[in-house]
RNA sequence: GGGCGCGUAGCUCAGUGGAUAGAGCAUCUGCCUUCUAAGCAGAGGGUCGCAGGUUCGAGUCCUGCCGCGCCUACCA
């Protein structure tokens, strides 16, 4: 509804702008600093006063004019040096924005085009860590952002389980431990052991094991040949340990209400020869080519943009960088590095490898969705279709964005510059320990890292804050306090709650920061259920529920009919109704901030809105008694408006992610 | 060295070139017989790293400098 005001007032400053002055402008709406000084204002004039060299109250009173007639226009203003200040008509604004959200959501046609979101991607050789969960709440949240406008999304979580990671868990299964493969099975197997919290450990273990002899790092290369070879017991038991751990990855993710639709697996990848495809296009474009001196000799490498080849071309300006920054995508001893196997995934998303996948499904969740995962042979039929898309977006945290550039940069060697273009790098800043978190955890720090304002997470060595147990002891925190404030409840409910609440906290803490900060995790910030949390915004639609209930309990109920344009007219109309129109306006800005966190990929737009929306309802709350109301057309409205604001709350929670509680 | 990013209140962070720079936490003061105080109201707290420039207007754009982080592997 704002939305569309909005456009409906820039296309007519637009208009009047081409037919008075000749002038194509773009027209830019913001908002006044105080309510009081309208609903929405345009520097236009100010603009335009030089162009036209004129004064700019004088250019202003000019499309003052103009829009005074646009259909939802209630009053406009000249102020300041030259600000246009509307007011909107606020009974039409709120019958509009109520008849707005009867229409459905417009659902994807099959023929619509498809968006791919790739996230997650944990190594699956330990348990998911709290910089894990990041990327895939960024990745969840964005994708329920992209299907609340209507579009079609898949949402790939791409299993690397033949890569290095893999191979130095297999190594401590198999040198380290010494396990036979039938006992590596039955530990895997066992849905009572915390078979990636033991593997967190053992790959910790390994990194130490390669420390105390180098010679030891023969076994990870031979493992991973093995591996990749995909015969002997390496390979069977990287399959078992991998498969057993996404399981586990998947279980913490769906904790957090965050699914899946394919894992598509580096396994398969090799076996169906999809770099062979890639490899055969680059050659064939000339965009590697087979380095014949210096350090990467032997080794078939891309041309870096502005570097020269060894045949001496683009050594223009002088800014030619030196050839060995090339960089290898193939190494010396034939095997290929992990950026040719994802420029060979990245084609096959967009339908351009000439190759799939086969699929076989690989788990069912509980609301009936089949999560399918990439297999060497055809299984059966009724296989939806994957991949193709139009648009891809990789979640990937920015460590990565020189190998991302080099993935796009795959595509426009091979002409496909439009599909590069659509290669979105939805980049996102890691998780870090801060210092107290270090020390409460019992992590000793050497002495630099202790002047460092956070420390980076590390699998490798085994330092992090573990998804599942962060998550614990949120529940657990959570709990006490629905213990105290629900003594009757029976234990299902209050734990169901509890857990509610701690996710929403999670989830919250995860998407509050803008991508580009680095979050120096902190228990006491991530453990808070005040203040700008999800917790507080999940209390104020419980608030707002308890009103109906209470009304209910109390033998009242609410007529929505009621509620007539005359009735909002009479509650929204200045001054008296400036706090109710405040709250409305506010509650319709919801898409709006949709919109801006899509088009900068920044879903923190959308927990601002949602935390301001919350805010503005808890004042409310206060301010206005409504079930002691004694003027009932009164109570009626104002019903009305907390129906419309636990609504827009309610919606903006669920492209969060978090639900809201029966109580709190 | 090169690339990317950051520097805003004591702390953690918002801030589409526009009006008097905002939240949360922390500190202090009030408010529970009320639709639950996981809340509300209020106070204090700022050289937006520094210096130039562009602009009617700069926290925001440009240049330089200072400080910090990440990347720059035949790891991923």
């Amino acid at each position: 509804m704002y939305l569309a005001t909005q456009a409906r007032i820039k296309q007519a400053v637009r208009e009047f702008a081409l037919r008075q002055y000749e002038l194509e402008v773009n027209v830019i709406v913001n908002q006044p600093p105080r309510p009081a000084m309208g609903d929405m204002a345009l520097p236009l004039a100010m603009e335009l006063a030089r162009k036209l060299r004129r004064p700019p109250r004088q250019i202003a009173e000019e499309i003052a004019a103009a829009l005074r007639p646009v259909s939802g226009v209630a009053k406009v203003e000249i102020a300041g040096a030259g600000y246009v200040n509307l007011y909107l008509d606020r009974a039409a604004y709120a019958t509009q924005l109520a008849a707005s959200l009867t229409k459905p959501v417009p659902s994807p046609t099959a023929a619509g085009e498809k968006t791919i979101v790739e996230h997650t991607n944990i190594n699956p050789n330990k348990a998911a860590h709290i910089g894990h969960l990041r990327n895939a709440v960024l990745g969840d949240t964005f994708v329920r952002l992209l299907r609340s406008r209507g579009e079609l999304v898949e949402v790939q979580n791409y299993i690397d389980n033949t890569g290095v990671q893999v191979a130095d868990l297999v190594v401590g299964f198999l040198y380290l431990e010494r396990k036979t493969e039938q006992e590596v099975a039955r530990m895997a197997g066992d849905p009572s052991a915390r078979f990636d919290y033991y593997c967190w450990d053992l790959y910790a273990s390994v990194t130490r094991f390669y420390e105390e002899d180098a010679s030891r790092l023969e076994l990870r290369a031979r493992t991973l040949q093995e591996i990749e070879a995909g015969e002997q017991e390496a390979a069977r038991v990287a399959e078992m340990v991998s498969t057993a751990i996404v399981r586990c990855h998947l279980a913490t993710m769906l904790r957090l209400n965050v699914s899946y639709d394919l894992l598509p697996r580096e396994s398969e990848i090799l076996h169906l020869r999809f770099w062979e495809k890639a490899f055969e296009l680059l050659r064939e474009k000339g965009a590697i080519y087979l380095e014949t001196e210096g350090k990467n000799k032997g080794c078939w490498v891309m041309r870096q943009p502005g570097a020269e080849t060894s045949d001496g071309d683009e050594a223009d300006a002088g800014q030619a960088r030196d050839p060995e920054d090339n960089k290898v995508i193939v190494r010396s001893n034939g095997t290929v590095t992990y950026v040719g196997k994802d420029i060979a995934y990245q084609l096959w998303k967009f339908g351009l490898l000439g190759k799939d996948f086969h699929y076989r499904p690989f788990h069912t969740y509980p609301n009936g969705h089949t999560l399918w995962v990439s297999s060497a042979q055809a299984a059966g039929d009724s296989v939806p279709v994957f991949g193709q898309g139009q648009r891809v977006y990789n979640v990937i945290d920015v460590r990565q964005s020189y190998l991302q550039n080099i993935v796009a940069q795959g595509l426009r060697a091979l002409g496909f510059e439009e599909e590069a273009n659509r290669s979105i790098h939805f980049s996102y800043e890691m998780v870090a320990l801060s210092p107290r978190c270090c020390a409460e955890m019992g992590i000793e720090l050497s002495p630099e890292d202790r002047k460092r304002p956070y420390v980076e997470v590390s699998g490798r060595k085994g330092l992090g804050v573990k998804a599942d147990d962060l998550i614990d002891r949120l529940i657990a925190e959570a709990l006490r306090e629905v213990v105290s404030r629900h003594p009757d409840e029976p234990d299902e409910v209050r734990r169901r709650i509890a857990t509610q609440i701690a996710i929403g906290a999670l989830r919250y803490f995860l998407l509050k920061y803008t991508c580009n900060a680095v979050i120096a995790f902190d228990f006491r910030e991530a453990l808070s259920f005040e203040g700008e949390t999800g917790p507080y915004v999940q209390y104020a639609v419980v608030r707002a529920r308890n009103i109906f209930r209470k009304l209910e309990a109390g033998g009242g109920s609410y007529d929505p009919a009621a509620v007539t344009p005359a009735v909002l007219e009479r509650f929204l109309s200045p001054p008296e109704g400036d706090p109710c129109w405040q709250l409305l306006l506010q509650a319709s800005q919801g898409e709006a901030a949709a919109e801006m966190a899509i088009a900068t990929t920044e879903p923190a737009a959308v927990a601002k809105f949602a935390f301001q929306l919350a805010q503005g309802f808890n004042n409310f709350y206060h301010r206005f008694h409504i079930l002691t109301e004694k003027d009932e057309e009164r109570k009626a409205f104002l019903l009305w408006l907390v129906r419309m604001v636990d609504s827009r709350l309610t919606a903006t929670l669920d492209l969060l992610g978090i639900e809201v509680p029966e109580a709190m």
